[in-house]
DNA sequence: GTCTAGGCCGAAAGCCTTTTCGGTATCGTA
DNA sequence: TACGATACCGAAAAGGCTTTCGGCCTAGAC
């Protein structure tokens, strides 16, 4: 049984305000919106009555004559985490300047939810959806949908699709030439699961810039494990043991980081002075709670859900911008990287 | 210039439907809409013609007819801010269980930008409006809309309107009460910025229990300071100097907490045994990774953003909710307190 | 065989706005 | 005075869907 709404009177429509003002419903409408074939005096009295109503236009009878609804969906993964959020924000910001609002749903990873919420934003007409992962590696494409599709932190798996990514192998390179310049030159790679892309690539670029310098990895192969700080712990001692002369560790991710700052420092070593520590994801809890104040790699998610969605209304317009985009990470040094102090 | 979108042929319409299973419009949308009047091998007809013409209603012209878009407004003050976004959730969530979306707009504690957002949300006819304020402090009242409003978090101050906020003072009396049963009998509070609400009503149910169990507070006034950790340090400093018998410290949040443990920690304190130590927020990153790890307070944002979207939709059926609602926290435990060990 | 009831279906109105296009009034000019 | 031009305004259609109500047909009853 359907509940009448509480609405005592409903909103003035623009039949209303036309009568109020004593002219037609079609030059109010053209009195409103600016059209040019409506005297000023006539023009006069349709806002005043507009405004004596509160008349505000119903889009749902605009869009139904444009076909468009000003409204894109954001289909998230990971509402409660720490990734999405950002992206999200850089989104509803692009969004907003504009005259679109942004559809929110989050479907927690499950796929089927996805295709639930997916029905729900193409019957609302959404001109556009933006798909936000939980995690930087590759999810299956959505196929062909009615409209543009942008891929968010996760790119899609099929190269036709639109995807925008942050570039993780730049972000290692960043924090070697970094330790490079800081004048390390045995450096501990440890790093999270190994199941995520993402470690694998900051490894990468990391590897890329130390190879290519002559500086020494050590151990020679990276340290994969979790991206907790108790692993982060671990592998610090595990590293010091092995290698006591190591200047320079760079982590994976902050939580990592904080870890091997932990036991850094239990075991006597001084930040930076002996060894520097870099993190990865520039979560400021973190790094600025870290002591020393942690150097970390910022990975612009914000500018990310920007671009995306700068990139979806392109493909709305029918400018088309198919493949992979990215979005190149930035180094934020802090205390805990510096010029190497013998002593 | 109006660009041409890319669609390349329009999405079905239920005309097309209709047409391809050789029926009427107005029997089409019987069929799908399993209304009594149709024929069950005519209603397949049109189930199969809908399937193969990937056909999926249009909600705009239906929400024309019904006058309800089934959209609620979701206006945030905080999108990075760490209060709002479990608020947001548990709407999202409970709007997702009806049938119901979510537009979501962060107004950045802005009222112009609040206002703006308001006029594009009620253009599109949602059915309700929810206000996630960025603090819990009463903010001024949208007066009266054509949609029923709820504020959560930060309630309006006008109590016609309908608000939900979390206890305070009960969190307050939560960790006081837990101090007490761990045998506390000298305790410290030690709070944040006295511009805030929440600072004061923290306090106010803490000392509500410890002055009817006749515990002793010391120093007698609580400090007031800055949400920080740097507050925390310097705090705990001030409280162990004057009064070094001091066994428990009730912190107005987790970061006032880290500070108090690091000084604690490095003024040789052993805590939960010499000094027990309590948080407020449960901000996990910062209670689980504390040694040791905080006892806390949630304020069960999820919850609280769940029954906000709850509220909102008895009024929009019309069961009024009007006045303050209130969500009751809950105490999470861990090892920064527990019973006194003498020694 | 005729009449009626009931089961199916379709025409059309209505939701609210925009836009096109035709109509009216006004004005200047010949 | 009359004509064309110009400036304003309004009727109506369109957009996709739901719902009402009248019409048709079939089956069963007399």
């Amino acid at each position: 049984m359907p509940r009448k709404p509480e609405q005592k009177r409903k909103q003035a429509t623009l039949a209303d305000v036309a009568q109020m003002a004593g002219v037609s419903i079609a030059t109010a409408s053209k009195a409103l919106n600016g059209r040019s074939q409506v005297k000023a005096e006539t023009r006069a009295r349709v806002f005043e009555a507009a405004e004596k109503l509160k008349f505000s236009p119903n889009a749902m009878a605009q869009n139904l004559l444009t076909g468009r609804s000003g409204t894109i969906g954001l289909v998230t993964h990971d509402l409660d985490g720490r990734f999405s959020i950002p992206t999200l924000m850089g989104a509803e910001d692009a969004a907003g300047h504009g005259r679109t609002s942004v559809l929110l749903c989050d479907a927690r990873g499950d796929a089927l939810r996805e295709r639930y919420h997916l029905q729900a934003l193409l019957g609302r007409r959404v001109d556009g959806l933006i798909v936000v992962g939980a995690r930087p590696d590759p999810r299956s494409s959505l196929g062909t949908l009615p409209v543009p599709v942008v891929y968010a932190y996760a790119p899609s798996t099929d190269p036709r699709d639109t995807s925008i990514v942050t570039d993780n192998v730049a972000g290692g390179r960043l924090v070697a030439e970094h330790m490079l310049a800081c004048g390390r030159r045995r450096i501990a790679l440890v790093t999270g699961d190994p199941e995520y892309g993402a470690a694998h690539d900051r490894v990468a670029g990391a590897r890329e810039v130390l190879d290519r310098d002559g500086a020494e990895v050590v151990p020679s192969e990276p340290l994969y494990g979790t991206w907790s700080e108790e692993w982060g712990r671990t592998a610090a001692g595990l590293v010091i043991n092995q290698h006591p002369d190591v200047d320079g560790i760079i982590c994976g991710s902050d939580q990592i980081a904080r870890g091997v700052l932990d036991t850094l420092r239990e075991s006597g070593r001084k930040v930076p002075d002996d060894v520097a520590v870099t993190g990865h994801d520039n979560w400021e809890i973190l790094a600025v709670n870290a002591r020393p104040q942690l150097t970390s790699v910022d990975m612009r998610l914000e500018e990310l859900g920007r671009q995306a969605a700068e990139l979806l209304f392109a493909a709305i317009d029918g400018r088309t911008t198919k493949g992979g985009h990215v979005v190149t990470p930035r180094l934020v040094p802090r205390a805990s990287t510096g010029p190497r102090v013998s002593g």
